[in-house]
DNA sequence: CTTGGCACTCGTCACTGGTGAGTGCCAGGC
DNA sequence: GCCTGGCACTCACCAGTGACGAGTGCCAAG
């Protein structure tokens, strides 16, 4: 037997079963596909693929699927990611282009990979742990009224309003912006947060409590959103497609969609901007979720990543298709994030 | 025969079948609700209503399903708004309470929404054109570069970083905030924008073309706003409970729920945080909607609604508890942004 | 190692008849 | 005039049946 045979054999049956959602059979395999060897020696094959884990049969008599394993091997194995069109290309980047703003890059970002691979994308919003401070400002809005305006690397804006203790003069303000400044800008933000910290203690102890409020609302504002990770979802209509496993499959999906936590830990880590992950079916750390898979990476300038996005759909997926679209915008949106 | 008994009749079909999800024959009917006739009476009953179009057959010998028509006169002549139990008042409040943010309050409030109604939930922004300017804080960031913050009566903040095409000294800077104040302070948006279309006229010649940046960027921050509508939704899981006509009604849902334009449509003109409004089935302006209802109301402080907020679910809902809890959630949420 | 042949499995589909829920109508009773 | 019990009728639903065919595994021959 041909190893290679073999091989074109599992991507013949995967490349079937994809666009047809139907187990696919020896007889209609060598027909669409040009193997050069009869349906029986096609069931050899299959038979020896099925021993090894990588097709399954639904039931006795019927044609093969790939396993999850199945899947796995091709993906790593059988595909190369294919490059976009250079129609594609454009559209990407002329969609793009338009955003002005970062919520706008984001809620573009998810709209165009939910179209371009016609399924559930999410994007993350870039995480605040990994930026810069750029700016802070102290807005005195009354003499016991401050607002906090906190502008990030990222171009994400966080703002407090706090109610001191006990008024502030416009000496003390100005000084305490000074330090602050200081402290924070251009700093991580988990730099500036600790910076921030040991502030309070180096003001005059008149002051200090209401110094101690604004830097405990700084700091929430940092910490806080750390942990609070937004992500935004696009293309959930494309559920719809799920087909067969319809009932079974879209109640938990529709769920973890809701839940941004979920999402963020299928988006897991992804944190290298240069590589696409693909997690399958039981790999994802979602039982309710072993029949879809998730294609995704990160995004940032250089090589850190900033956040993660990605495509979510059946196992039985279109991966050099999503892989190609993923990595795509992925590399728009850092490109765009570095200009802004 | 008794007008009382046939609206009876009505009642208990509307409400039989929201509950089983099942045409109701004559006979459960007397069973379940003691109406104190017998079957046959009811089918004569049920015969009229249905000559009213008020009820219809699926098909010949099965039992009967409320119309469009049919649930609009349970909604508008049967049904009294059940107040909510004091343990729901409490999860109520002590939900939004914690709320410390206008994201936040959008954010529990559609949670709440839909875990109450067990539906999908739609909460609309504030709509800045309604709104009024709290405050304007103008931020030098460089000598070119300057930070605009707008901080309005929903608690919703806008900011805007503009460059200068040349340096704006200190003294013209605190000169300028001054008249922005004045101009904006306490004006409804549509009114501040106009306002301040006319001070760029009365500064000196030498710094005209830098104030002409400054207020274009202020104005475009009310006035792009005021368009873009923000909606945020949730319970989208609560679809799988559609059940019968899934696959049908879920699709065009799904698309929906991606276009806010279309829910801020479906929310519609529930301006007055008065009324609530139900439209049920073909009377929304969407064909592809036709099996779903909207139960929607307007919430803000006073009358005048800033915002709308509501559910979407199947014509076959619980009209009575979604409308209670979409008014208790509007009025809730009223009273916070009254506060903040 | 490949191939054609062959017997076998088993899901799908169309058809069938039985069952029961539900109806409409009618004649009789209050 | 309205309610009621009775009765014949309709029709969706279900379970069982058998034909069909796609697909398989195995084997012997090339």
């Amino acid at each position: 037997m041909q190893e290679d045979r073999k091989l074109a054999v599992l991507r013949a049956i995967v490349e079937d079963y994809v666009a047809t959602r139907e187990p696919v059979g020896s007889k209609a395999l060598v027909e669409r596909h040009r193997l050069g060897v009869s349906p029986a020696t096609v069931r050899n094959d299959m038979a020896v693929l099925e021993e090894e884990g990588l097709i399954a049969q639904p039931h006795t008599s019927a044609g093969r699927i790939p396993t999850d394993k199945g899947y796995r091997f091709f993906v790593d194995r059988l595909t190369q990611v294919k490059p976009l069109t250079a129609a594609e290309r454009r559209a990407i980047s002329s969609f793009l282009e338009g955003a002005h703003d970062l919520d706008d890059v984001v809620q573009r970002s998810v709209r165009l990979l939910a179209q371009l691979t016609q399924q559930v994308a999410i994007v993350q919003y870039p995480v605040l742990a990994r930026s810069t401070v750029r700016h802070v400002e102290l807005v005195s809005l009354s003499s016991t009224r401050l607002l906090l305006v906190m502008i990030l690397s990222t171009g994400r804006v966080e703002q407090r309003i706090v109610e001191l203790p006990g008024a502030l003069g416009d000496a003390e303000l100005m000084d305490l912006r000074t330090r602050v400044l200081h402290a924070a800008v251009g700093e991580r933000i988990t730099d500036a947060a600790s910076a921030l910290g040991a502030l309070t203690e180096r003001v005059e102890r008149r002051d200090r409590s209401q110094v101690a409020v604004i830097v405990a609302a700084l700091v929430e504002a940092m910490s806080n959103e750390r942990h609070d990770e937004r992500v935004v979802v696009g293309g959930t209509a494309n559920l719809a497609r799920f087909g067969d496993s319809f009932d079974a499959s879209i109640k938990p999906m529709l769920e973890a969609l809701e839940e941004h936590v979920v999402l963020l830990k299928l988006l897991g880590e992804a944190t290298s901007s240069d590589s696409i992950t693909v997690r399958i079916g039981h790999e994802g750390p979602y039982e309710e979720l072993a029949t879809t898979s998730v294609v995704a990476t990160g995004y940032g300038p250089g090589d850190e990543a900033v956040g993660s996005l990605g495509v979510v759909g059946p196992t039985r997926m279109d991966y050099a298709g999503s892989m190609a679209a993923v990595r795509a915008v992925a590399r728009y949106v850092s490109t765009i994030l570095d200009q802004a």
